[in-house]
RNA sequence: AGAGAGUUGGCGGAGUGGUCGAACGCGGCGGUCUUGAAAACCGUUGACUGUAACAGGUCCGGGGGUUCGAAUCCCUCACUCUCUGCCA
């Protein structure tokens, strides 16, 4: 959620920005918040204002009460019945006014960095850069979704049968590869200084909103009716919100944390050719990292974090390219973000497997997530987290990149986690 | 799931209708003392909003009510703890 104050200050920002996103009519939409911010202090001011007399008559009563100077203090009595009427009118107004101006803010999204290519959709996003080598593959070699059934190490029959359509039964090596994926990614996040979390998978509804899930994705997440529980989307939703309310004293930053869960999406309507086999699933396993840093390292942070997932990407020996997404795909919560997608050979294209963001301050503001400067001021601070790594599709390109005639070559980092190196 | 008890500032813990944003203790910060540190002593120490700055306003789990006035009384919801039941 965006600050009032930087409405206020920074107005044109703020509407080139929300341009830059391709938001319809933000200059009004942005001159409509500041009116009914307006009007919210006006009413704020005289609501205070009668407060403040009805107060000081309060304690004016206490006084003559204790004093024994009943008549008095009953003639003032009727002098605030008056005042209380008016002040419940404008308390009334004043909450009407504040409700509003809470669901306006949350629906403007946060505002894109400079360094932000302008652009509409993915095709605008710009690549920043490319690592690997594209493989050859054999005649024959398959797309990933025939492999799994050959190797039978994933089985999306079966997990239609118990659940439903992207709900995949891991069998076999399919299993252990999954198994190894999450302790390699975990361990590698531990050497890199993150702590390890294991957080609950459902969360409240406070949480959705801390992190902005809530209420811009509602319907995106399973939601668990009779509890009012989440299903989370990803580990940044319980592991940012560890971190709600808080000021955190300046020495104990920067905060790096890991986790692995289950992710949970419906993914409602987002169902078409794409998403054959492991590439869209609504329910996946992904290792997360985030961090709450100082505004002003937030940006090298997010550099480091970049890097930190390239380099488990160049562990896996997979060809992968970063890319600066544009204003109009980036995600609504996020300032910058960087997708790493590694090239998935059997399909001929590039899968996204990581997604690292810098919110700034707009997850902070709703999360009242805060420290105090040297001057004793308290500050938001900023928030990041990247995936590092999420699972199907970096299984997809394993399988797929590494195929042979006589079995499917397993990267050496993981050959101790697997306890085999070949598939097949 | 049933019965009971509880929810107060960074922590512990008072406070049952009036000057309470809240005693006291701990912790934190500043100082005195000390070669330095500890101890002791003195002072200080919540958040939000608002203002040019003051002032003012709000917050004692959330919401609602009674009252001139609520941390304190009433209703309601949530959560925590104890016992019973069930159970990985």
């Amino acid at each position: 959620m965006l600050q009032l104050s930087v409405l206020r200050e920074q107005t044109d920002l703020v509407v080139a920005g929300l341009t830059k996103r391709n938001y319809k009519n933000a200059a009004e939409e942005v001159a409509a918040l500041l009116d009914l911010d307006q009007r919210r202090r006006q009413v704020q001011s005289e609501h205070d204002e009668l407060q403040a007399r009805s107060n000081s008559i309060s304690k004016e009563i206490g006084i003559l009460m204790k004093n024994g100077e009943r008549e008095k203090a009953e003639s003032y009595k009727a002098q605030t019945s008056d005042l209380k009427q008016q002040a419940k009118t404008l308390s009334d107004q004043l909450g009407a006014l504040e409700e509003e101006l809470q669901q306006a803010l949350y629906k403007l999204p946060n505002i894109p960095h400079e360094s932000v290519p302008q652009g509409r959709s993915a095709e605008d996003n710009e690549v920043v850069l490319q690592h690997g080598d594209i493989p050859t593959l054999h005649d024959g070699a398959q797309p990933h979704w025939e492999l799994i059934q050959k190797y039978d190490i994933i089985d999306f029959d079966l997990g239609n049968k118990i659940t439903g359509a992207g709900f995949p039964v891991y069998k076999k090596q399919g299993a252990r590869l999954q198994r190894a994926l999450i302790n390699f990614f975990l361990d590698e996040a531990m050497k890199a200084g993150y702590t390890e979390i294991q957080p609950p998978i459902l969360v409240n509804e406070v949480s959705g909103y801390g992190t902005g899930q809530l209420p811009d994705k509602d319907g995106q997440m399973y939601h668990a009716t009779a509890d009012n529980y989440y299903l989370i989307p990803t580990a940044e939703v319980p592991i940012t919100n560890l971190y709600r309310d808080e000021i955190i004293p300046a020495e104990q930053l920067p905060i790096k944390n890991t986790g692995h869960t289950p992710c949970f999406r419906r993914e409602a309507g987002s169902w078409g050719a794409d998403v054959r086999g492991l590439n869209r699933l609504h329910q996946f396993d992904k290792v997360e990292v985030v961090q709450i840093t100082l505004p002003e390292k937030s940006y090298e942070t997010l550099e480091e974090m970049s890097s930190y997932i390239q380099g488990l990407l160049q562990k896996l020996e997979l060809p992968y390219r970063v890319l600066r997404l544009c204003g109009g795909d980036m995600g609504f919560t996020s300032a910058l973000t960087y997708d790493m997608e590694v090239y998935s050979a059997a399909q001929g294209r590039w899968l996204e497997v990581s997604s690292a963001s810098n919110f700034e301050t707009y997850q902070a503001n709703r999360l009242k997530l805060r420290y105090k400067n040297e001057n004793g001021k308290t500050q938001l601070l900023h928030t990041l987290n990247g995936s590092a790594l999420a699972l199907p599709r970096i299984v997809a390109a394993i399988l797929e990149n590494n195929q042979t005639p006589e079995g499917i070559n397993m990267p050496k980092v993981l050959h101790p986690y697997l306890g085999f190196e070949k598939i097949g």
